[in-house]
DNA sequence: GCGGATTTAAACAGAC
DNA sequence: AGTCTGTTTAAATCCG
């Protein structure tokens, strides 16, 4: 007796202040250096994707210069079409600001990339020349748009003037005039979304050559599908067909012209914007054309619309249907500035995600990689430590352990469990929690941990890597016993689970077993329980629930009153977790899966916060009484009476008043150890 | 700051 | 006598 504890306690000694400090050093440490890590690779990141965005578009963007010379042909001749069609005093007035305006438009746009297109590369960096391109860009567009505005201002008036003078005009030559005109208007309407459209594309996305039958093929579906393509090909025929959508819209549209100043056109501005989004995936050119593709392929789907709702950033309006969506997504998001500012945004955001992404990634394979040799590795570490070097070791050991990894694991708890799971699914992610604790995962435990679920997925790191396990010691000692098909385990065999389990539980003996020794005794629900052989320990299912839910939610008596009055669903989604983690011995032990029918047996009234899950996998131990006492008198000859009294005592007092569980874990120890306390000793 | 839980250390005792 | 096992106490720490 003396003699182990003196050598145990002789090396240990030590050890003790050392490895509490040690420990919450450790934590820092690797708190510290991640964050540090996340910002620099942020950085570097976007100067990457900077650069990447502006070469992208500089190559194809002779492309879009052609198209947008184009455009503003096409726009040029409706002018004059307009111009010479309406024998209107205005029209000398719109076809000279058309020209006037389009020249600083024209020469905006050919600046930055046709005029010095090498040059501005060679001088510039691309970051610089991305921003002076947008910067550009977006002065034009807003040119463009005024003078579109303006366009559409003086149409309109003319409009106006056309109306009062043709009152005296037969009603047919008006009407004609003026469906003509309203359809010249939409034209144009439709002409400037194209036109701005090419812009802002340019603006804001990189050119793609596939991109530039976009508008087309997205116009289209959305509005007067017979006019653009005429549009585009400059025949601007103002034909017939534009004149149903005229009938039927023309008060409308002109309302929307005079007020709105254009963009108003329903059916066009959703193309643009479905653009929009699509330059969001301005770094990658997959993402545009699979949005444009599952457009054309899904006519009735939005990519901004799902669920009911508009998925434009930070709206999140309710629409019905799809018809309401476009109309909404029309009104609110239609082009201008703040729409085009939240696409940058969106853009930077998906820029960002994807860096964040690529790092990530790459830091899950280094460290895939790095955990995959570790099983090799543990003993470097553990060496300079000393083996035995007794209870000092526990502490220094864990220390040492995350010190020593040059990967940057410096949470053995934690980060030693999350990266060897990379298979691990996304709902257990609790092992994570755990490392908010500081170096005890023992919090982690209690939390939300589902232990056997961890254990069983990093079975293979525990057992090779020297990392102390993110559990605490009843709960490991709990697993070991539930692991086993008879739920019972001599002292020996716990200790052997340990070290067979966990290469951190190869040393320190001492240390460790003393500790498992000591939480054998002190938590009830331990249950030993003497055989013929001599004594085997088993858990109380029971009484490892109840000394649970306090820590969940804090108060025992907010626990009392979830486990009482609330259903399973009114649980807190950390108790949830907790529970996840009883049920997921299954998963664990094969063993244990027959006496998850045990779980059945659970009377458990206030229990059955724990008793869904926990019961299961454990076998009956669930309900202790029935557990224990009938497994062991059938599987075991109880040697004396004490155990089996003892546990025929304790069903009855957990199950019947809850105070006790209540009650200072102290306290309820004292009142239930009293009885079979007194046998036992 | 308090209290509960956990860990660690240690002392002690009974049984083999 | 030595070891194992079990109990208990105490201190330190973490966490809510």
């Amino acid at each position: 007796m003396m003699v182990e504890s003196a050598s145990e306690t002789i090396r240990s000694a030590p050890s003790g202040q050392n490895g509490v400090g040690s420990l919450s050093g450790q934590a820092d440490g690797s708190g510290g250096g991640a964050g540090a890590a996340g910002t620099a690779g942020g950085g570097a990141g976007r100067d990457t994707a900077a650069g990447a965005d502006s070469n992208g578009e500089m190559s194809p963007a002779d492309l879009l210069h052609f198209q947008q010379q184009q455009a503003l042909q096409v726009a040029r001749q409706f002018l004059l079409q307009q111009a010479s069609g309406l024998s209107s005093p205005g029209n000398n007035d719109s076809k000279q600001s058309a020209s006037a305006v389009q020249v600083p438009v024209s020469v905006a746009m050919m600046s930055p990339q046709m005029l010095t297109p090498q040059q501005m590369q060679q001088i510039l960096s691309p970051p610089q020349l991305q921003a002076l391109l947008q910067q550009q860009q977006a002065l034009m567009l807003q040119q463009l748009q005024e003078y579109y505005k303006k366009q559409q201002e003086q149409l309109h008036l003319q409009l106006l003037t056309q109306q009062q003078a043709g009152k005296q005009q037969p009603k047919e030559a008006l009407g004609n005039k003026q469906l003509a005109f309203q359809q010249q208007l939409l034209q144009m309407q439709q002409l400037q979304q194209q036109h701005l459209l090419n812009l802002q594309r340019q603006g804001l996305v990189s050119l793609q050559p596939s991109q530039a039958s976009g508008p087309l093929q997205t116009l289209p579906q959305a509005v007067c599908p017979t006019d653009l393509p005429q549009l585009w090909k400059g025949e601007g025929a103002p034909g017939q067909p534009a004149e149903d959508s005229v009938k039927q819209e023309g008060l409308d549209l002109t309302g929307t012209a005079t007020t709105a100043t254009s963009f108003a056109a329903p059916p066009k501005v959703s193309p643009p914007l479905s653009h929009h989004t699509l330059p969001n995936g301005q770094p990658t050119v997959l993402t545009p054309r699979r949005d444009s593709s599952s457009h054309e392929e899904t006519p009735g789907s939005h990519p901004l619309y799902g669920h009911g709702e508009c998925k434009w950033p930070g709206c999140e309006t309710l629409c019905e249907d799809l018809g309401q969506f476009i109309k909404h997504l029309n009104t609110e998001h239609a082009l201008d500035d703040r729409s085009t500012a939240q696409c940058r945004v969106q853009m930077q955001v998906v820029q960002q995600l994807e860096i964040q992404l690529a790092k990530e990634s790459e830091r899950l394979q280094a460290m895939m990689a790095h955990l995959h040799m570790r099983p090799s590795e543990p003993k470097p570490f553990s060496q300079p430590l000393n083996p035995v070097p007794g209870s000092s070791s526990f502490s220094k050991v864990t220390i040492s352990a995350a010190d020593s990894f040059p990967d940057g694991l410096v949470h053995p708890p934690t980060s030693a469990a999350a990266p060897v799971t990379p298979l691990r699914p996304p709902g257990l992610g609790s092992a994570s929690l755990h490392s908010g604790g500081p170096a005890r995962r023992r919090s982690s435990d209690k939390f939300c941990s589902p232990i056997s679920s961890e254990l069983a997925q990093n079975h293979e790191f525990y057992k090779n890597a020297d990392v102390r396990p993110p559990f605490t010691y009843a709960s490991l000692i709990r697993q070991a016993i539930l692991e086993t098909p008879d739920r019972q385990l001599t002292l020996n065999e716990i200790y052997n689970w340990f070290t067979r389990m966990f290469a951190y539980f190869r040393r320190n003996t001492a240390t460790w077993k003393n500790a498992v020794r000591h939480n054998l005794s002190l938590h009830k629900c331990f249950v030993r329980v003497e055989n013929v052989k001599g004594a085997v320990w088993t858990v109380d299912e029971r009484e490892y629930q109840k000394r649970r839910p306090p820590k969940m939610t804090g108060s025992p008596t907010l626990v009392k009153n979830m486990i009482s009055g609330l259903s399973y669903g009114a649980l807190n989604a950390s108790y949830q977790a907790a529970l996840a983690e009883s049920s997921f011995p299954l998963l664990n032990s094969p063993g244990m899966l027959n006496p998850g029918s045990a779980s059945s047996l659970l009377p458990l009234s206030h229990d059955d916060v724990g008793a869904p899950g926990e019961p299961l996998p454990s076998n009956g131990s669930s309900s202790p009484p029935r557990l224990s006492p009938p497994q062991y008198s059938h599987q075991v000859q109880v040697k004396e009476e004490p155990a089996e009294a003892e546990e025929d005592r304790r069903p009855g007092p957990a199950l019947g008043p809850p105070n006790p569980s209540t009650t200072g874990p102290a306290e309820d120890r004292d009142l239930e150890e009293e009885l079979p306390g007194e046998e036992l000793s």
